[in-house]
DNA sequence: TTCTAAACGAGACGGTACGTCACGTCTTCTG
DNA sequence: CAGAAGACGTGACGTACCGTCTCGTTTAGAA
């Protein structure tokens, strides 16, 4: 007796996992970080934005934070920075696009992640590996840069990546993304010259 | 009422703040987060702990953020970095310090304050105010070098402080706050000479 | 931010038991059994009804059963039953006002707190009492019959009771409370002279 | 997969009911009466203790209170009362026995039985038509007596076997079923003879 | 000295979200 | 085509906190 007209609503594909209901729940979870703020961000309202079932989500996720991360992985950025010559150059190009792309939404969805990781060791552990990857990213670069005999060989490749990513990250997570046209460059340039003399 | 051995509990001491019973809600509220971790943080449990009403505590702190910063700030650490006639040493002492400091409790507790800024904006903002301070407080140290010859007059000494800053709160944020001896000496080292060959 | 149109709606009024409130969930439990039956009866629904919240009721009673069983209570039966002189008419009276009773949503209230009295001990142990308290009191009114030598003295009056009472659940339970006009004569006319020749 | 041991699960045997899947069924949710309590009764469980799929189940069953009446009905007694001359022992028997019978598991079950049934009119209906036949049956042991002159040609013998069901009916409802040694015989002397002087 | 005002503890209130359980329906695959 | 399997939307469970309120008590300071 219920509303037939309703039932254009998904339901069980059979004993397999529905792609359209694990793409409505990151959808939700995307629209509800961005148009009602991470405070209104729950397992409840998801499901309830998504017509799916609170179940449903816990199946998939263990808990709020690995269904951020998922949130934020789904938005794939179309990495651009070719190699090039100059670390320096490089350095700048990759703060700059980062800084304008966590100024979007992606910025907010992945603070949050952070935060949530603070909480819930299994969002640490994830979020964990995707720094660590992204860390071994940006080494790559100067261990591209020391191969060339621009960076000293006396230089950790990891920790100048982490140099990197942490400025970024610290930024995000003071909101000081915004950057005037020449810090970007000024800001590699000094992670790059040192500060001595 | 029946109960008079009951009556060592504190009471209102008229129209004024009661130190005592903000003392209380410190307390409680930091042995809560050693003992039971984070999660289990609430007013309620603070309140519970502390033998406070729940109106008290909201009446002296907008929220769980900012009741959390106080806590933090109540640990008053003994800073002990003199200053030296070597900039290198003095960002390697520090990092070493502070990585020492915020391994144990304190670490702990400005990971929940950071997480909470990310959601609070009243938390967000006092955060700030202090993250502010202490970066002019490490501008200083690097002033004072640049003062002295030791770094180059192209240096903003706020970015350079800030690539301090956001490193020590990356490690906290990540878990990675245990330095191998040489490690403090290292970073500070990678900073102040940069990368360059 | 909330709707301040919205602000006739009720409040604590301290530490103290809120008797509107009280009054309003029975009134909105009652409400529901009648009109949508039992199998809508939750304490989820209850609290929609009633506009409180589910924490509210869980504090003053400990489950579904309870609460059915106070719903039953509330209603106050306006007892009529005069001694007489006569047990059989005493006890039809009692047949056929009881079986009118319980034909109104008493009854309805009163089948699904027996039913849920199998799964809950805390339900059942209320009911027991209630039940045995009935069962008192119809003892009592054979115990006069035998006062006045109606009955003979080797009678149980609370067996009797329980043969009244035992009776009158049983149709309730079975869904046959509808009497033809001389039944409760008849049924009480078979228990006070037995089957014997 | 990859557990070949675990190849000794029931099959489909085509399209056909399967009568050792009823059966698996059956018993399971026996088991879980029996040990789990009846709070623990529910289609899921039996279905994951019986290793059959709950469309199985729903296939058969329309509900739980019917699957609850076919396990009751599965533990068939043996019947003993063999007809006497003797009315009033012939029901004190009766009560003995099912005294001793509903104090065993299947006392459990029936009084869930009837619990779902004022629940469920599907299962309302099953129990009703159970009830009727076995009152039916202590209706001819009624007229048997009546037959031989025991009994009273004005008394109603459907009625008087409605007073033995629901006596013992009221007892398993409210926990009351133990009996001391002349109860039962006390019962029955009183239901026979009345309560008149 | 009396009265007022504020802070305090306590805890009930209407809510929201939690994470779990069971419901009854659906689909796929195996035999 | 029966049956095992299990995902699905739904919705209730009982609990934890939220932030607000009212209460009665206590005390300092104003009248």
């Amino acid at each position: 007796m219920a509303d037939p007209a309703d039932d254009d609503r998904r339901r069980s594909i059979g004993a397999r996992r529905n792609p359209d209901t694990q793409e409505a729940i990151l959808q939700a979870g995307e629209a509800i970080l961005l148009e009602e703020g991470p405070a209104a961000f729950s397992i409840e309202a998801v499901a309830r934005r998504a017509r799916a079932g609170k179940p449903t989500i816990y199946r998939w996720w263990p808990s709020r934070g690995t269904l951020m991360l998922d949130i934020y992985h789904r938005q794939k950025p179309q990495a651009l920075h070719g190699p090039t010559d100059d670390l320096e150059g490089e350095i700048a190009g990759l703060i700059e696009w980062l800084s304008g792309y966590w100024q979007g939404s992606a910025g907010q969805v992945f603070r949050q992640v952070i935060a949530e990781a603070q909480r819930d060791p299994a969002c640490a552990e994830r979020l964990q590996g995707y720094a660590t990857e992204r860390r071994a990213h940006i080494g790559e670069m100067i261990e591209r840069a020391m191969a060339r005999g621009e960076v000293a060989d006396t230089v950790d490749p990891l920790l100048g990546a982490e140099m990197v990513q942490s400025l970024i990250w610290h930024r995000l997570l003071t909101d000081r993304l915004a950057l005037e046209p020449g810090d970007a460059q000024k800001i590699a340039a000094q992670l790059v010259r040192g500060l001595k003399a």
